[in-house]
DNA sequence: CTGCCTGCAAACGATTTGCACCAGC
DNA sequence: GCTGGTGCAAATCGTTTGCAGGCAG
């Protein structure tokens, strides 16, 4: 499948997710979707703001935000957690897993056939599990090699 | 072991590795050290602050966020990311998982042997892990009740 | 002594909210 | 026309930083 047809596909979930919630279609929407599924990495709300910007110039950062929470809700993006600061997204796809550096916080995906059917553990206090992902935390190449010899800068 | 040995223990690791960093020991340090390992949970650095003032009222809430840095920098504390707002801390332990309830945000360790020897991707971009965790998401028990029949509230 | 540590208050960055207005259905 | 969405600016929340003492080694 092609980015643009990836791209056409998302949309139309989009389309489809929003009618089901009652939620209006709009082109704000369209957009931040739009620019996060062309991305490879996991940009923060900002970095998705300055994408949506060169096609619609006069979104507010606040719109992106609300956006954002809103495409989580629907089960259209996830929201990942990241050691850094602010919160990276993106779009929910096949499952997938993250190779985090510590070093410089970079965060990479990873597909892993033989690492997608764990055995869910019986958790016996009733907790209901609906999916799982590993991370995977350790340096990047870049930083591995930044760090021979170094015992610790700061 | 109980739990006063397993606080001793710690803060015995704390000073070795203060004088290794060469880093002094201080009241503070310590207090915050034992108010996470008398925790179950994941407090936030907020919630470590109110614990530690019950000993040590007058610290400092700018202080309580330095010491759980230097403490995770350290090797003894770890911060773990969470999709909720605030960051939250643990100590550094045995190998687990983390249960996360997409309706409270509440999350719940989870030790199990049967996911501790993952055979780890031969990665071929060179990335060099040190260490996994999976993260479970899905609903605690409370959470699971409340949902049955609402579509989605807010 | 000297350097790192602490408390305080102010700064900061990320995110949320209140409000007036506009657009989809 | 009503409901929910958007832009703007202000508020809030979590976290960091600058500075003037204080304390550990």
């Amino acid at each position: 499948m092609s980015q643009a047809d990836r791209t056409a596909a998302k949309v139309e979930q989009l389309e489809r997710n929003c009618h089901q919630h009652g939620l209006p279609m709009t082109a704000q929407r369209r957009e931040v979707l739009q620019a996060l599924v062309l991305r490879l990495d996991h940009p923060t709300a900002d970095q998705v703001l300055d994408d949506v910007r060169k096609r619609l110039p006069e979104i507010s950062r606040a719109t992106v935000f609300r956006v954002l929470e809103t495409l989580v809700r629907i089960g259209i993006v996830r929201k990942v957690c990241h050691p850094g600061s602010a919160a990276r997204y993106e779009v929910e796809g096949r499952r997938h897993h993250h190779l985090v550096c510590t070093g410089c916080e970079k965060m990479i995906d990873l597909e892993d056939p033989t690492l997608d059917h764990l055995s869910l553990p019986g958790v016996g206090s009733g907790f209901h599990i609906q999916d799982y992902s590993i991370q995977f935390v350790g340096l990047c190449t870049t930083c591995a090699r930044k760090q021979k010899g170094h015992v610790r800068s700061s």
